[in-house]
RNA sequence: CGGGCUGUAGCGCAGUUGGCUAGCGCGCAUGUUUCGGGUACAUGAGGUCGAGGGUUCAAGUCCCUCCAGCCCGACCA
């Protein structure tokens, strides 16, 4: 893509308003425009960023047999009866429709989920199954703050699983929970799996909480293993001995990008969701629920990932691969900029390629701001002999002189 | 939802005890200039002063109501 076309452009400043780091960063680089409190348009690069994150949470769903599916978000208020939940979730947005029915924007879908797959199950035989959509959530919070990490909008991913017994959501809750791990890891985020409010159904649910300073969460984890629980439900204090392995006890803001749920029976009853077992006999089915917030996801990671000079995206989320720079005003080096940036896209290489007419310490700064992992440096001063310089935004190492084919190459092997 | 702060050009801000045609910087447009860390100069466009009401000869400025944004708290199924 060449930025003298994109959509957005960054911006020097940003409203006094924005206190939060991940909200001043991604609208001064231009991945986010805030159209009011807790609601967000993704720019052209954001949009990228976030289908990134989703797409790796797809991959990691698909990889647990969870079938894809897409809910309405407009759902009927009679759902929420059935449930009691239309009065119990305060945060739910209502609406009404022609002819008085009234409707609630979705803010969760056990109500939804439920009896869709009530349609399908109706022998132990079809059971497991599990589903999950990527979808945008409403939630009227009180108070959307901290950018996207609290939203009145936001995307989400939610897993709905259906077992036959609770020995089988056992076991797939554990595999739900290491896919949920190796999301995080793809993302170079550092999750640790907190012990949370099991609400009435469980002992425990468990959430995935990210450490930093910014967070809203507060937790204790064990400096070690990494064992950890909510500060909600923990009688542990700082310095206490982990349980599990016995070193020291840590307590820590995080943010908390996952959590995940039995619900066993609780929604599968309302709704007479049951199936007949091996001997004929009308069992409930059992069910647990896995969310994870990519947009929350893609604030945290800004408010982990960056520097005074801007954004460093980890690269399996970055909205581009190679940032490549054409400094100065001779156009016979440009041209060799532009017939690198061709090759590079032409090899499916993601590149944005700075081909403003502005001067080079904007370009720079800019660079800085959008995080992209790989700088490549075309310029007089570096393309004697066909010379480029490659930096990498955020590491220590300084910036090294290569060949332009060589970059070529280098990025070809790289994707593999 | 309670408490606090804020609202003047796209963004950041100034605007004295109420007083004339509401300014400055960034950004934007045009021209010249410069070209490895937001180059410099010139010219120019851009404003319901958050909205409504009130006080006054006169309101960006004072009073009331509302709206919006941010922060703290409560809330977070």
């Amino acid at each position: 893509m060449k930025q003298s076309q994109l959509f957005a452009k960054t911006s020097k400043s940003v409203s006094k308003d924005e206190v939060s780091l991940n909200a001043k960063l991604l609208i001064k680089a231009g991945f986010v425009d805030k159209l009011m409190a807790g609601v967000y348009t993704y720019l052209p690069l954001g949009l990228i960023v976030l289908r990134k994150i989703q797409n790796i949470i797809r991959e990691e769903m698909n990889a647990v047999d969870g079938q894809e599916i897409l809910m309405p978000a407009l759902t009927p208020k009679e759902n929420w009866i059935k449930t009691g939940r239309w009065d119990a979730i305060d945060v739910l947005f209502k609406l009404e429709g022609a002819g008085d029915k009234e409707y609630a924007l979705g803010s969760t879908h056990e109500e939804i989920v439920t009896p869709l797959v009530k349609k399908m199950v109706n022998s132990y035989k079809d059971l497991p199954v599990a589903v999950y959509q990527i979808q945008d959530k409403f939630r009227n919070e009180p108070r959307a703050k901290s950018g996207l990490l609290r939203g009145r909008e936001f995307s989400m991913k939610d897993l709905y699983s259906f077992h036959a017994d609770e020995a089988d959501l056992d076991s797939y809750y554990e595999k739900v929970k290491a896919a949920y791990l190796k999301i995080f890891q793809r993302m170079d985020l550092n999750a640790i799996v907190a012990e949370a409010s099991g609400g009435t159904f469980s002992k425990y649910s468990h959430e995935f909480q990210v450490l930093t300073e910014n967070g809203e969460d507060l937790i204790f984890y064990c400096e070690k293993c990494f064992y950890g629980q909510n500060k909600e439900i923990s009688e542990y204090k700082a310095g206490d001995k982990c349980p599990r392995c016995g070193a020291k006890m840590l307590e820590g803001k995080a943010i908390e990008v996952g959590n995940i749920f039995k619900l066993k029976t609780k929604f599968s009853e309302p709704f007479d969701l049951s199936f007949l077992d091996k001997n004929g006999k009308k069992k409930f089915a059992v069910m647990g629920c896995y969310g994870i917030g990519p947009s929350r996801i893609m604030g945290a990671i800004v408010e982990i990932h960056y520097d005074e000079a801007g954004i460093i995206w980890p690269t399996a989320i970055a909205p581009f691969s190679v940032h490549l720079l054409f400094l100065g005003k001779d156009d016979k080096i440009k041209k060799q900029c532009e017939s690198l940036y061709n090759v590079l896209s032409e090899n499916g290489i993601e590149v944005l390629y700075d081909d403003r007419d502005a001067s080079p310490g904007e370009k720079l700064k800019d660079s800085d701001l959008l995080g992209i992992p790989e700088r490549v440096i075309i310029s007089e001063r570096t393309f004697s002999d066909g010379m480029a310089e490659v930096k990498k935004r955020g590491g220590k190492e300084k910036a090294k002189l290569m060949k332009i084919d060589e970059i070529l190459k280098k990025n070809l092997e790289n994707r593999k």
